[in-house]
RNA sequence: GGACGCCUAGCUCAGCUGGUUAGAGCACCUCGUUUACACCGAGGGGGUCACAGGUUCGAAUCCUGUGGCGUCCACCA
């Protein structure tokens, strides 16, 4: 460090080490078996996404975890990648296409299309990348993975291939939900519930036995009714018991229909009739299965009607025909009313358009080793932070259902199946080889087949991301990736709202691909679920929010850009501030304040190395040890001591709260003793003890050590200053990095003092600093009630025991430049008439006779005064409650009865400092109440 | 309809297994260019810990209920 500036400048020294880093190869995760393995794999971000609050928060956290690992000395790999991201890319490509060269991916057909996706993807994709290095993620990024890669592509397949011949795999004819936007269908994940207002059409159908008689219904969706092939009741319900196996007229097209009985239909809604349009609700469907009724489907895919609902419909969007249906009943007088009303429908997440129930052929998934999967986290295997969504977890793996996993798309793995050439396929046999071809390589003639067109839910490569990231399934490359040494891997860091989409299908991918294969009758053991499920630890994070609590989003443009943050505040101090802000899986409210507390928090460090380095050259740095070598143990003081231990504090709680993945926690004690402890106190003290040259080096070697373990405790929050300042400090040895260096553990520490420098902690310096320090606070408080200005150099009477003193004494130089006075006088006699404060060491008085607002004063002392009474009068009823004494722990009560006295004494001392100020004033308090 | 989370200073949040007089940062007020740092230092004001009960010697912390906010799950048309 040669020329410092005044004020940390990030943006050189993050370009400068991020470069050397990876010139280094540091990041670089080789297996290498006499080390413990650690890894992580990145939550894929879409391929075409720029970086989010969200990101940052999210990659912050395992970058931390990863370099600690790796100053642990653990073998650390986090893997990097991207994901396709199917509907959204898709959707973006073919936007621009329309755009831009005015065509659809239709005009293009499939495999232009897939080209100019390519290209696009190849021209926009990976700026996230970038961007990711810009926050400092540690990735080994020579392992970046891309979805659509041709090894991971052939994992994808495999496991498709796979799961199809186990028998997990089948193609069905079933209610999906389907984007009409999208045109393609959905998963249940994808759907997501909104309150919508509406109207509730309740209108009659006329009974075709009972001419002029009707049934009313209720719907909220009269542009299907074309589609209704029955009316249901309830069988119970005594109403309607004269009509069940009569029929209403459908009023158009008109036809007679049905009136069933079905226990699905609630008897307490509206009338407590049913209309049963089998093609377009899923609970219809299942009543229509049961009844045996014709389905007909009145909606083309992209949401328009169709001609089976009539001339005047075919054509018509879905919404404009409920007006229209509703508008044509009105005229044939079969329309009630429609009033207002709300309800819940189903959106496509991607598309945000309401989905449609929609019968169509798709492949399914039944999910294997469920039981597994829910053992694998119930037993333990698994541990979620925070535990609670273990829960919701569960819950899901409860009520689980098929995963449709066929997508109407281009962009993604297309599905390994060929059908013969000339077979129906209505008529397709999947049971028959002569009628479906499933595997990883094709048909032997391709002729005679023709492949599906559909391509896999993105998810359903997603969800092999532990595995297939590192070669599986091909032996070789799981050999050279070094699968079995890494998996499962140690942590996943990811957000609640995928735990379905994602987590909880990797955690099943895990348990039924990874080893050796099991029959599904086989249930695993807990042996071979530990081992093959994907990761250890999963750490939920928040979501994070704007003010307002919404969710930050590009559409509402309350999402600062993380660029601009880093630009502004560095990358470190972005780092700093989502960290100090981010609690234990409860959602974030974004303050950009605290972005700001970090960039000031590294100005302070950066500062702080500013003027060690000034205070002097160091010697010899690079060790614990070396540093150790240079303490002269006689000259140490309280402080010295008083401060060791605190940073043995420190690293324990670091530790400790490291484990149980509570940053901010971290972040809090180390801001508080690298800001309050070293910066405040500690430093403050040193610049009068640098004065003694015999002293000087100690000092600083005590200095050295802290300032080098709060770099080591700080490198995986903030990776950037920290490698600067170790190196700018001569704590590293040229060409190392700070990352591979560990922290000491206070042990250690503790043991290489003694063994370098013959140094035994004293156990009492804390206290003793404590009350130095509180002595220090109450004099300069003093001074401010007086308006005397900090510096201004004042005269202090102390009283107080001859312990007290003797601490004071030893210590006058130091509490003199701190509180700014000229002199501390020991005081036998009374010092009447002059300000003062009772602190934990004696009575301290101001030496300002004649500038003294004895009113004033006295208002201040008896308002304390008070305060200690109320304070005493509660700790003497606890302790003479003899459920206290007899039930509390023995140190509580002993602590309570101690600081009793302590208090009873400062009372004591506030009264006589009381009684010493004198006045005529009436308006001043005379008297002490006595509580 | 179920489940989960949250409500602590003006704002954003700590306070984890109950135990001194409930903390931090920002904001606010006063003072301060002392050989690191004004992205700073010193001092200060500000809270009946959402509300109501209960358990306990003792509750911000545990239990029950109420209210408000939020999230997830759920086929009442």
């Amino acid at each position: 460090m040669s020329e410092i500036s005044k004020v940390y400048e990030p943006k050189q020294v993050e370009r400068r080490w991020y470069d050397s880093w990876i010139q280094s190869g540091c990041f670089n995760g080789e297996a290498q078996a006499e080390r413990e393995s650690y890894c992580i794999v990145i939550p894929p971000p879409n391929v075409t996404g720029v970086l989010t609050m969200g990101h940052v928060l999210n990659n912050t956290i395992q970058d931390m975890l990863v370099r600690r690992a790796r100053q642990q000395g653990k073998a650390a790999r986090w893997i990097p990648g991207t994901d396709h991201a199917g509907i959204a890319t898709q959707s973006r490509v073919e936007k621009f296409l329309k755009q831009n060269e005015g065509v659809s991916r239709h005009d293009l057909g499939r495999e232009k299309f897939l080209a100019k996706a390519v290209e696009w993807r190849d021209k926009h994709g990976g700026i996230i990348i970038e961007q990711l290095k810009r926050l400092g993620c540690s990735c080994d990024w020579e392992r970046n993975v891309h979805t659509l890669d041709n090894g991971y592509s052939r994992a994808v397949l495999t496991a498709f291939v796979e799961l199809y011949q186990r028998g997990y795999i089948y193609r069905g004819k079933r209610m999906v939900n389907w984007c009409p936007v999208s045109l393609t269908a959905l998963s249940d994940e994808e759907v997501v519930m909104k309150p919508q207002k509406g109207k509730l059409y309740k209108m009659r159908y006329e009974i075709v036995e009972y001419p002029g008689q009707f049934v009313q219904i209720s719907t909220t969706r009269p542009e299907t009714l074309m589609g209704d092939t029955a009316v249901a009741v309830h069988p119970e319900d005594e109403r309607y018991q004269h009509l069940i196996g009569k029929h209403v007229w459908r009023p158009f097209p008109r036809e007679a229909i049905p009136i069933i009985a079905d226990s699905h239909v609630e008897k307490e809604f509206g009338t407590g009739v049913l209309k049963v349009t089998p093609a377009h609700d899923p609970a219809d469907f299942e009543i229509g299965k049961r009844h045996n009724l014709p389905v007909i489907d009145v909606l083309n895919p992209d949401g328009t009607l169709n001609k089976l609902a009539g001339d005047e419909f075919a054509g018509m969007d879905r919404f404009a025909a409920r007006k229209a249906a509703a508008k044509k009943l009105e005229a044939l007088g079969l329309l009630i009313e429609a009033e207002d009303y709300e309800n819940n429908v189903g959106f496509s997440e991607r598309a945000d358009v309401p989905i449609e129930p929609r019968l169509s052929e798709q492949w399914f998934l039944k999910y294997p080793r469920i039981a597994e999967a829910k053992a694998a986290v119930r037993d333990g295997h698994i541990k979620f932070y925070p535990e609670r969504w273990e829960k919701t977890y569960l819950h899901w793996l409860e009520n689980i259902q098929d995963w449709c996993i066929s997508r109407q798309l281009w962009w993604g793995h297309r599905i390994p199946v060929w059908y013969r050439k000339g077979v129906n396929r209505t008529e397709l046999d999947c049971a028959n080889p002569a009628h479906i071809h499933v595997s990883l390589e094709g048909p032997s003639d391709p002729e005679n087949w023709e492949q599906d067109a559909d391509v896999l839910d993105t998810w359903a490569s997603s969800w092999l991301w532990p595995l297939a990231t590192m070669g599986w399934p091909d032996e070789t490359a799981m050999k050279q990736q070094a699968l079995h040494y890494f998996y499962p891997t140690s942590a996943l860091v990811t957000g609640p709202d995928i735990i379905f989409f994602w987590v909880a299908r990797m955690i099943i991918a895990g348990l039924e691909f990874y080893g050796e294969r099991k029959p599904a009758s086989v249930t695993l053991t807990p042996e071979e679920i530990a081992q093959r499920i994907p990761f250890k630890d999963v750490f939920f994070t928040g979501i994070i929010r704007d003010l307002q609590g919404r969710k930050m989003s590009k559409s509402l443009g309350n999402s600062p850009d993380p660029l601009d943050l880093i630009a502004e505040y560095g990358a470190d101090g972005l780092r700093y501030g989502i960290m100090s802000i981010a609690p234990q899986g409860q959602d974030i409210r974004f303050a950009e304040d605290r972005v700001e507390q970090g960039r000031n928090f590294c100005n302070k460090l950066w500062n702080a190395c500013r003027f060690r380095q000034i205070s002097g050259i160091q010697g010899e740095n690079t060790s614990v040890s070396a540093i150790c070598s240079r303490l002269n143990a006689s000259k140490l003081d309280a402080d010295d001591h008083a401060m060791i231990a605190r940073l043995c504090t420190l690293t324990d709680t670091v530790n400790t709260a490291f484990d149980a993945y509570e940053f901010s926690q971290c972040v809090q004690s180390i801001y508080a003793f690298f800001w309050n402890d070293f910066c405040d106190w500690y430093v403050e003290v040193s610049k009068s003890r640098l004065q003694d040259e015999s002293a000087k080096g100690t000092i600083l070697a005590i200095q050295d050590l802290c300032i080098r373990q709060v770099l080591l405790l700080l490198h995986p929050l903030t990776p950037f200053i920290t490698e600067e300042l170790w190196h700018g400090l001569g704590f590293g040895e040229a060409g190392s990095f700070i990352q591979n260096k560990a922290p000491e553990t206070s042990t250690s520490l503790l043991a290489t003092l003694e063994s370098t420098a013959g140094v035994r902690l004293d156990a009492g310096a804390v206290a003793d600093i404590d009350r130095l320090r509180d002595f220090v606070t109450q004099a300069r408080a003093l001074k401010s009630q007086y308006n005397l200005a900090s510096r201004r150099d004042v005269q202090l009477f102390f009283k107080g025991e001859t312990t007290a003193w003797n601490c004071i004494s030893t210590n006058t130089d130091k509490l003199k430049k701190l509180i700014g006075a000229s002199a501390i006088v020991l005081r036998e006699d009374a010092v009447d008439g002059a300000p003062g404060s009772v602190t934990q060491l004696g009575t301290l008085y101001l030496d300002l006779a004649s500038a003294v607002d004895v009113v004033a004063e006295r208002i201040r002392i008896s308002k304390e005064i008070e305060k200690l009474e109320k304070v005493i009068t509660s700790s003497e009823a606890r302790l003479k409650n003899p459920g206290f004494a007899d039930k509390a722990p023995a140190e509580v009560v002993e602590g309570a009865r101690v600081q009793l006295e302590e208090n009873k004494n400062k009372l004591i001392e506030l009264k006589k400092l009381f009684a010493g100020l004198t006045t005529n004033d009436p308006s001043c308090p005379s008297s002490v109440r006595h509580g």
